[in-house]
DNA sequence: GTGACTTAGTATCACCATGAAACTATGTAG
DNA sequence: CTACATAGTTTCATGGTGATACTAAGTCAC
């Protein structure tokens, strides 16, 4: 497992450096004299700061910008990108994706890697494998942070991953030996919150929920720029919520779940009994326009999907949605559907609710774990 | 208007003597010793930081305390609670309830004035008359809260209160003039939150969640010790929440919301067309052990009430749920339905919801109403 | 161009909240 | 009565802080 690692980051940081050095890393470039109205402390501190910070190499000093009015230019720091990576990875049940991303969580790499088995001992060592191979291409990786389907603690032990037939495996214990950098392991739900909330389309919101729909339906909250990581919060049981009395019966003997309306899986489940056995999801989504039995199938999940967001914004009353995951697809062509879903069960007094459809990949998951590391190794929680 | 009154609080305390002050306001009595480890101090500092405190009067030492071990005993310090009192009050359609507080929120004397006219300027008249006639009972008021149902900014603009029939009302730039100590204005649910969260059933928790059903339905958010304060967490849009697609259509033209189901109107509504027109909502939960339709129209409603427990505690994922308001006996007349509902839509995996049911009047209200005050001028939001 | 002006950033210094350490106070155990 | 344990106090050095005066680097008017 060599890897071109040097030591991580220098010292981990005091207080008011750490302030200086996360607020340039989210919200820079920024001026020594924006750090200070930011951070409210007085201009002489920010020199203090700020000098060793430049000195050894984390923030670097870019060019004067001309400014519009008089006086002198600002000088704008801004943090060394191209000196510390971290490595982010996504478990799912046929592969491993990979990413290695700047300290600003901008990707750089990627790589796919297909599993041959789901043992715990094996993925974590093709896990290593996989960091390794990305490290030898150049990146001096500081940490990694691996992510996957289901409530993981603090030290990467993992009580139930459905999808990967994991139950009660400490796969912290078994991947770190097998690394020389730093590890965190993440649910992978609340990994992709860490990266809208630092990153992502979330960066200037501090109370917004994330909803994916796929294989499953995943929630995560961040309240007061605290994401919430409850015991229950890997567990999405947002996936039990009521939508529709005449709904299914789920795993559980729920009737009526988000899960057995909003799944793919469910999703195909009426596709098929109406239009045969063969199609799939994007097939029916893309028959809903003109072939009526579709449209029946899509309107009815898209006006329960909105259902759900309305739920979400009265109960936990963020500012913010964003609404993601594979069968995101459901959320664009049952748009309108959605809409009225939303309306029927909003109190017309609220606000109108700030949703952002988002299309993602298994980049965007992987670059999650990534965030993950930086967030646990460098900005903090 | 004339009261006896001092000037509030010395100084509006700094830092660490505010800690002190509320650390031992809201957990007190506590010694130096617990105090410097509570909050992370030095022995040193704390015995700086107290000394003042105790010479302006604000905390007291006791007597020391027999330890069980040996060494010193410890020698408690609480706040003075003879010295400063606080209004709170809260206006209903009929009539306003007062109460007089300590600094700890303990009601050490109420009372309730009916009001003859609804017109903002006259109501204000009333308060102001109603904190006078307290005042000179003997308490030296520091400051007043007053709550009303409906969405209030901080500097005591009401929006809409339905109840009051007050739209765009600056009921605070009414009573303050007549008051010659601060006021705040607050919405009563939230003001209820406050009371639970300093003083109350939620004082070790800093998340969770407040349910009320009456003539509404209210709900109000803490997370991470913070009470959600959005423009929305006055509306309690929960009431709008999707239910049961069965249920009658609201005000708004939605089908199954909450508010069709739980509040008391529309529970007679139900009971009136199967029981009778002259039956009142305890006469309906009497009777429904013995009467089969009087039953099944408390289990039906309590099981919705149940799936809305489920659903706040899967969106929101309170670490408590205080169930309480006017109409909270359809919860205890229909307890196991209650459950039913719950366990209907709760993921098996989830911790258990921790439901506390609590039979509130109005004194609860009002004291929510001077917890406002404590918070906004004494601990601070 | 030159000097007045404006704003960014730096150097110096007094301040003060803090913790470490030594000390005092007040109890129990033998 | 002495030894000991724990609470609380005093003293003092430290270090992060803002106020202030300063330097740096530009624009603008003439």
């Amino acid at each position: 497992m060599s890897s071109p690692v040097t030591p991580p980051l220098p010292v981990p940081l005091d207080g008011m450096a750490h302030s200086v050095a996360v607020d340039v890393l989210l919200n820079g470039p920024l001026s020594r004299k924006q750090l200070a109205t930011r951070l409210r402390i007085s201009p002489g501190s920010v020199t203090r700061v700020v000098k060793p910070l430049v000195e050894s190499g984390l923030l670097v000093e870019l060019a004067p910008v001309p400014t519009a009015g008089m006086g002198r230019p600002e000088e704008p720091l801004d943090t060394e990108l191209r000196r510390d990576f971290y490595v982010g990875v996504k478990i799912t049940e046929t592969a491993i994706h990979a990413v290695v991303t700047t300290l600003r969580a901008q990707v750089v790499a990627e790589t796919t890697h297909p599993l041959a088995s789901l043992e715990p001992a094996e993925v974590a060592q093709d896990v290593a494998t996989v960091i390794a191979e990305l490290a030898q291409r150049g990146y001096a990786v500081r940490a990694a942070g691996v992510s996957l389907g289901g409530p993981v603690t603090a030290e990467g032990w993992v009580s139930g991953a459905p999808l990967l037939g994991w139950y009660s495996v400490d796969f912290g214990a078994l991947l770190r030996p097998l690394l020389n950098i730093p590890l965190v392991v993440d649910n992978d739900l609340l990994a992709l919150v860490r990266a809208e909330k630092w990153f992502g389309a979330a960066k200037s919101y501090d109370h917004f929920a994330l909803l994916t729909i796929g294989s499953g339906v995943g929630y995560g909250l961040v309240v007061g720029g605290r994401i919430l990581e409850g015991p229950d919060a890997g567990l999405s049981t947002i996936a039990h919520l009521p939508l529709d009395i005449g709904g299914g019966v789920c795993a559980q003997g729920h009737t009526g779940c988000a899960e057995t309306i909003l799944t793919t899986p469910a999703l195909l489940g009426r596709a098929r009994l109406a239009l045969g056995d063969s199609i799939t999801h994007e097939q029916l989504l893309a028959r809903a326009p003109s072939n009526p039995a579709a449209a029946a199938i899509v309107e009815t999940a898209a006006f329960a999907l909105g259902k759900l967001i309305a739920s979400i914004a009265s109960v936990a009353m963020p500012h913010k949605i964003i609404l993601t995951g594979d069968g995101i697809g459901l959320a664009i062509a049952g748009a309108a559907a959605l809409q009225r879903g939303i309306e029927a069960h909003r109190d017309q007094r609220a606000a109108p609710i700030d949703l952002e459809v988002q299309v993602i990949g298994f980049t965007e998951w992987a670059r999650g774990a990534a965030v993950s590391a930086i967030e646990t190794f460098v900005v903090g929680r």
